[in-house]
DNA sequence: GCCAACGTTGGC
DNA sequence: GCCAACGTTGGC
């Protein structure tokens, strides 16, 4: 079981969102940077557990869990010229990018903001309170990961 | 909206 | 393969 922490902005797409989608689940598409791709093609499996994390907000937060429904398969999204995500450079013969599906788990009643991630004596050597980290899939560890759980309730 | 920190692109 | 220029992320 490995842990991790997906960013997505709540204009586009929030928890609310995922659990009001079709069997509160989603495919996680348009990861267009090679570190975050490589984690979801080579790390993420599924069952494993993902906090969900508002970014470009007004409070950057951990909002939720989700867990992963389904483990990596080719984001159509880059094969789609309409859509947002699509790439050229990805084909049917040599795909690039990699999606995976989350399933809504909880919306946390206590979001655990950015601010409160960064005074944490516990964290401070998460992924996501490193200076200038931008990625958007990255790993949490266990301890870390039963810490946050432990300040969500 | 600003801008620091990264990531990517492309000329050489 | 270097690196300048450009593009993106994301907190503030």
């Amino acid at each position: 079981m490995n842990y991790w922490l997906m960013k997505s902005e709540p204009d586009e797409f929030s928890i609310d969102d995922l659990k009001s989608s079709k069997h509160q689940k989603t495919a996680w598409q348009g990861i267009r940077n090679y570190q975050a791709r490589n984690f979801l093609r080579d790390g993420v499996k599924q069952n494993d557990l993902v906090f969900f994390y508002h970014s470009s907000c007004k409070e950057p937060a951990i909002v939720g869990l989700a867990e992963i429904s389904q483990a990596a398969s080719i984001d159509i999204s880059a094969f789609d010229e309409a859509s947002a995500y699509f790439d050229a450079k990805s084909t049917l013969n040599n795909p690039k990018w990699i999606q995976v599906e989350l399933h809504f788990m909880a919306k946390f009643e206590h979001p655990i903001t950015l601010k409160q991630l960064k005074a944490d004596p516990q964290l401070t050597n998460m992924v996501l309170v490193a200076k200038g980290a931008r990625l958007s899939v990255q790993p949490v560890t266990a301890d870390e990961f039963d810490h946050i759980m432990s300040l969500s309730r």
